[in-house]
DNA sequence: CGCGTTTGACCGGCGC
DNA sequence: GCGCCGGTCAAACGCG
């Protein structure tokens, strides 16, 4: 099923040396040995850097159209939060409602009133600590079925807390706080798609207020992932599974934003790569967009290719 | 022995 | 008011 659409996708030349490779076997007349390529070295160049130009002309075709794609996004995502917080002065005036209805603003808008507890009064800061107090955002992890590990690698540090199994579910949720700082008030639900277990959804609450660890420091700083629970998922395979992020929050940047005056073109840079890493990735992406924009560009490949 | 995970108990919100 | 359910706590346990 899924070849199906990978066999269908647009190519978008994440790997253009592998691109080429292919064209050069088919030019060479289903020679089957690949290693001796009968071209000539210098025809062999030729085409390559040619192929490399074209590659390089096709991506910056399609960096422009993720660009303009972010600025659509940050236009839409200033006029919904403006309606939002109209919206949300409404409500706090006719009704104190209701943890779900709150949710759901955090859900839909990233709408973080302050961090931490600076809530002024006692009132509104229990419930809506809960309301408005948490960035959500959702990462959909695809995994090995069999795994039953139910890891997410993202770079920060995190300290299981509980498990439970929930009604609509049958595979457990689990329960995770950042522990890499200990005021970090980010926590983490993970749990298996009901409709496909080889899918992990991650629910990220909240926002860390502590720079993303390196490396070193993960690997360095107490074991919790390098724990032999742990461990198997420091194996490539899992922490490469392709990944599909909604972060329906904040569209960058989403570890540190007690820099928010950071400039808005570095963040437009972040989200641009953020969004091409995750939507190169997957195939289902590539094929609707091979399918939506089959007159332009791709068409442009395709008779190149041909 | 320290640290992280497991797991049953507990708590609070919500619907009936 | 009661029961259900999701989220959190904390003692027990395991591992290095």
């Amino acid at each position: 099923m899924e070849s199906a659409w990978v066999d269908t996708a647009l190519d978008l030349n994440i790997n253009p040396f592998y691109h080429s490779n292919k064209t050069l076997k088919g030019e060479s007349k289903g020679e089957v040995a690949d290693s001796d390529v009968k071209v000539p070295v210098k025809q062999e160049t030729g085409v390559l850097v040619e192929e490399l130009n074209r590659v390089n002309a096709e991506n910056k075709k399609l960096n422009e159209m993720l660009t303009d794609l972010c600025e659509k996004y940050y236009s839409l995502h200033n006029q919904f939060m403006e309606l939002v917080s109209k919206n949300s002065e409404n409500e706090a005036a006719t009704s104190k409602k209701r943890k779900a209805e709150c949710e759901d603003y955090t859900n839909m808008i990233g709408f973080s009133g302050n961090d931490e507890s600076s809530c002024i009064d006692e009132e509104s800061c229990k419930r809506p600590k809960e309301c408005f107090k948490a960035k959500i955002s959702s990462v959909y992890l695809r995994t090995d079925p069999s795994d039953n590990s139910m890891i997410v690698r993202d770079g920060y540090q995190w300290r299981k807390y509980g498990q439970k199994v929930t009604r609509d579910n049958p595979s457990p949720r689990a329960y995770f706080k950042c522990s890499f700082a200990p005021s970090c008030p980010v926590k983490r639900k993970v749990q298996r798609s009901a409709e496909d277990p080889s899918i992990l959804v991650a629910t990220y609450e909240g926002e860390h207020n502590h720079p993303q660890p390196s490396p070193a420091e993960l690997s360095f700083s107490s074991n919790s992932n390098a724990n032999p629970r742990s461990a198997p998922v420091s194996a490539p395979t899992k922490s490469s599974a392709s990944a599909v992020t909604l972060e329906l929050m904040q569209p960058a940047g989403m570890g540190d934003d007690t820099k928010k005056p950071v400039q808005q073109t570095t963040i437009q840079q972040i989200l641009v790569q953020k969004m091409a890493a995750s939507l190169t990735r997957d195939p289902n992406f590539t094929a609707a967009l091979a399918a939506a924009i089959s007159g332009g560009v791709v068409d442009q490949h395709r008779i190149q290719k041909w």
